[in-house]
Parts: structure tokens; sequence; C-alpha cells
DNA sequence: CTGTTAGCGCATTCAA
DNA sequence: TTGAATGCGCTAACAG
């Protein structure tokens, strides 16, 4: 491999001009500049990212973790599309990306500051968004440039969040507009500031619509379509009655699914469906699923670019913004229910 | 950040001792090792990664790159799985992931370059494996480590590949089993390897088995639900009959499922079908879906560490390893025909 | 067992 | 406009 060195001498200059034209300094005669990049061009020379990191102290890399149990993670591919968007900001700005997937949250917190002590990173981007995150805190203190996909539901900090909270109330509203009358909520885990939202947002349709809110109408469960199911049947084992159901995941509405087909209900006249993420494989359920379509893509690329700009602001204060990006109700059979008006 | 410099001031001794230590050098009496310990504690010592990367000259981080135009990609969760798995492995001998996701096979190129020469990974693991690629060639010539997932056409290359072949001959066989006598086959690209491969699994199969091969009942789609219904059409169209169908992709199930229902073809006693990938989604298919699993998280891992394997060995000649895990049929109800005999 | 010295490849300050 | 010198933080060869 080549150096600056190599090139400063076939150039016939000193390694610093090298440098200099390297990095486009405007103070250098063209006359020598033009005889650095046919030298440079001789020896195939590229510069060594981490000689330059070294030297710089950044190494214009950003690193994502993530912890697999918490999420409904890789069933949907929601984080395989923010990845490709944080992947596609960083290619446009030169940033590259380390990745370190987890087996919980503890792992993924000890990663995370190796990642930064060890600085092989310059910042990070987190999708732990639990209501007493451990981890947030500490990256806060150790002055870590970092940006939630999500938010946090405590400190203020960079993040990048959908609008669950207004998705959950239409997808709401929308179940009530068809008629239904009893809509059940079958939660994600209650310590994840998402399933905080999305409830709220539920709640907060009811109410607005002269609708009671009933407690015993809510389930909360892991992300699986086992635990949709079994969320559902435990509400009609306690006797709670439903007409529709909101499903903090797709995978529970595909319990639901299932659920309807097990007691002979016919979807979307005895049971209104609605899901979240609108996973591109749902489109295809029978019948085809009403889901909150999720900008996961722009989640990342938002995340990122965030990211990528409180880092170029190296001296200033941490800016603390929170971006929201919409989400939009794919509005298919499973909740359409044929009223008599029509 | 404290470096090295302050450990060995605090401690009362030189640098490269302090280093000596941190590399767990034997030749050290303990009781300067307990001194450097306490030194390292008091400033919460962490040595920099960069500055070693520098002096070591290699950084213990693997490029993973990644076009997704040519594959199903992120439609079902198989790279989240793969990258789950090479996360894993790297994580047990602390190494990291570099991630770079780009929009097509030239951009792709040109990352894994870039990555290489500018010294950032000490190797890769890419994922294409199209016939001719261009790519291969080229990191072989550069001297690059590196390992495919998947399988290298020409070139004899360290690789992680499922048996394709085997599991297409596999699945054939159970359709033929279960009486079906006119198997279509649903290939995707037909520069993949992969379509390659599962092609001849195919073919084998039904030459075996005594049945005749027929061009005529294999069509090649991009990677879709939509291509998998337009498939079946066009065989439809051109009056080739078939009575099951070996879809190549779980997305090719789906419009096959579709296909049977638009023409009202009962599945599996009109219609046999089986997929590929063995999508999780995809058992809640009706009827469920034969399909083969695939070992995408072993895939991942047993890549990374063949490729660390390879990369501990500096000096010594390239391995040309390949290994080649198994997939196994997951038999559900979309092919199983209740003949005659039961 | 430990310290000294000399890099790793590049950026940058200070002179010229 | 350019070069020389110094440092980024750590490793490693060579002495002792």
């Amino acid at each position: 491999m080549a150096t600056i060195k190599d090139v400063a001498k076939i150039a016939g200059v000193s390694p610093s001009t090298v440098s200099r034209v390297v990095a486009g300094s405007s103070r250098i005669s063209n006359r020598t500049k033009e005889r650095v990049w046919r030298a440079m061009e001789e020896v195939h020379y590229v510069p060594n990212a981490i000689a330059r990191s070294l030297a710089r102290s950044h190494t214009r890399t950003v690193g994502f973790t993530l912890s697999r149990q918490a999420d409904q993670a890789f069933s949907n591919p929601f984080f395989s599309e923010v990845l490709r968007g944080m992947s596609s900001a960083a290619q446009t700005r030169d940033y590259n990306i380390l990745l370190s997937i987890s087996m919980n949250q503890e792992e993924e917190g000890e990663k995370c500051l190796q990642l930064i002590r060890e600085r092989r990173v310059d910042g990070l981007i987190v999708s732990t968004s639990r209501v007493k995150d451990s981890l947030i805190p500490i990256l806060e203190r150790e002055g870590t440039p970092f940006v939630i996909i999500g938010r946090s539901a405590e400190v203020p900090a960079l993040s990048v969040n959908n609008d669950n909270q207004q998705a959950s109330y239409q997808a709401t509203r929308h179940l009530l507009d068809q008629g239904y009358r009893n809509v059940a909520f079958i939660s994600g885990p209650e310590d994840l500031v998402v399933s905080m939202d999305r409830l709220q947002g539920y709640k907060q349709a009811l109410l607005e619509q002269g609708f009671p809110f009933r407690e015993e109408r809510v389930v909360s469960a892991d992300f699986s379509e086992e635990g949709g199911f079994r969320a559902l049947y435990s509400l009609k084992e306690r006797g709670v009655f439903f007409d529709a159901v909101l499903a903090a995941d797709d995978l529970f509405a595909l319990g639901t699914l299932r659920y309807a087909k097990h007691f002979h209900l016919s979807v979307p006249e005895e049971l209104g469906v609605v899901g979240f993420n609108d996973t591109p494989l749902m489109t295809y359920t029978d019948p085809p699923l009403t889901s909150v379509r999720i900008l996961s893509y722009e989640l990342g690329r938002e995340a990122m670019e965030l990211l990528m700009d409180r880092l170029g602001h190296a001296g200033r204060q941490p800016m603390n913004k929170e971006v929201v990006l919409p989400s939009r109700l794919e509005v298919r059979q499973s909740s359409l229910r044929r009223t008599g008006s029509v």
C-alpha cells in the first residue's frame, strides 16, 4: 500500500504538501497540485482511514446497537429498513456504520460504552426506548453524541420517532367510524415507551368520541402471533366482550385473525382488526389486513442525518431535537365493515 | 480520555510496560502488574482502538456489504438473521462489523474496495453470488481476505452456502412422493448462482425418479409475490399444465396461493405448493406452507468464523474451504395431498 | 523483567 | 505556497 510518503517522493514534494492536496487545501499552486495528483494515480494512493482517524481524532463512523430480545426485531423487516435508511444517509456524507446486535439490553449497553470508550465511533444510534432506560443517562453523562430511534421518556435527547400516539388515535377512530363499539387493545410489553404512546392514543380516541375507556379491554403480550392469540383468549375467558381489535403489532393481528377463525368469527363483519407496522407480507392475509404504515426507512435516514449534523458541530451545545415522522393508516378489508348504510 | 502515558506516569513505569500488561504479557512482575492495573482503574483507562489499529496495522473489524436490488433482501428476514449470526460470532472474538447497504451491485463493489483500500476493515463478507460476478476476481486480485455467503460459480473461494441443490432435490421428491406428476418450478433471476443450483436439484429429482424434465415448466421471475403469480399465469396462458409448484422463494409461493385462489384450485388437492426460506410468517398462510428452512443465522455465524480464522493466519496461504449448511424441508399442509392410500 | 527508541500514516503548527 | 517538525496513542524491536 502506497503511503503519503511514496506519493511525496514521486511528486518531488513534502508529505505535508500531499496531505494538503488530499485535503483540498486552496493554498497550493496548480502546478504542484497537478504533480501530486499524477503521483497519486501512479501508485494508486488511497488515504489510510485509520491513520487519518488517529490524527484527526475522529473516525467518521457511527455505531448502531440493537438488542434483539425486546424487539419484534426481525419477525418484521422494521430494523432492516431502518438500517437501509441509515446506510443510505451515511453514504451521502461518507460516514460508516458499525453494527452490533446483542442478546439483551445489558450487553447492548456494554457494547455501546465499549465502542465509545475505545473511540471506534464518533457517535451512536440506539433503539432502546424503555420507560426507565439505564443506558440513556450514561451516554448523556459521558457526553456521547447519540440519537434515539424512538424517544426517551425521561431525559430530553436527540431522537427520531414515529407519531405513535397519533397513529394509534387514528386507527382507533377508524374502527369507531366503522361502527365498532367495543375495541380491545393488544399492547406490547408495558415498559416500552412505544407501548405507552400507543395506549395513550387509543385511550384518547375513545374518550374524545364519548366512549368509555375500559382497562379490562387492554392486554399486553410479548410480540408474537401466539401472544396475540392468547391475549384475546384470556379476554374471552374473563368474559370481556369485543367486536374489534387494535393490535400494537402485526403479529398480534395475525394472532387475532387466527382467533377469529378458531371461533368462527367473520372478519370484518363480526370482528374488526387493525395492526401496526404494515408488514409487507400482511397484504396477503385473508382478509387483507388494515395496518399502520411506519416509515422505517425514513426513521433510519433521519436518525443518521441528525447524528451527522450533531457531529458536525463539535464545539457547540448538544441540540435536543425530536423529530417525529408521520405514519399512515393503510385501510384494507380487515376493518371495513359493510355497515347498513352501504 | 486517559492515555497509556497517563497510566504509565501514575504507575511509575514506562508506557511500554503499560502496553505489555494491557496485552497480557507474561513477562511482567506481579508487583508492577498490580500497580498498573490500579493506575488504569484510577483513570478509567480504555485503550484507543484506532491507535492500536494503526500500530498493529489491522482493525479487528470486518466489512459486510449488501446490495439490495438483487436480493429478496428484506421482504424476508434472511439477511437480518445472517447479521445476527455474524454479530454473535464477532462478539465472541472481539471483532466488529462495518455494514454497508448499497443500491446496486456496482455501488456495492465500490464500497468493498473503498473499505479495503482505506484499511478500515481487515476482511469482507460479501453476499453477491451471481454467475459472472465481477467483484470476486477483483477481491482475489487485491489479496483481500473475504468469504462469500452463497458460493462463487467460477473461482474457488472461502464460502458458506446452504445446500440449495440438495434442498431443491428433496422438495421435488417430496412433491413427487405425494403423487404430483407435473411439478412446475418458479425460479429466481437466472444469473444468480442460487437459481442455478435450485434448478439443478429440481431437474435431478425428476430425472432420477424417471420423470421427464420439461423446460416449459420452468419460469423465472424477480422475487415478489406478483412475480410468482405472473409466472404461473404465463404458464397457463401457454397451455402448460401443472399440478404442483416448487417456488424458489416463499414470495413466489405466496403468489402461487393467490393464483390457486383466483382460479379456484384447492391446495393441496389440486395444486401442491412448496416454498423456499420458511419465512416465519408463512406458517400462517392458508393452508400453511411447506417450505425449505434455511439456516440463515448459522450462515452468518459460519461466515464470520471462517473469516476470522482466515484473518488469524495472516502469513499462510489463503484457504479455500466451502462450508455447506444443511437445510430441512418443513412439511405443512400446502403439499400434503390426501392420496387414496390414506 | 523493564525502559528506550522508533515507527504506524497522516494532520497541523510554525517557519521560511 | 511549501517544508520541517511534532504529535495522535499505541506497539514492538532492541537493549540491558
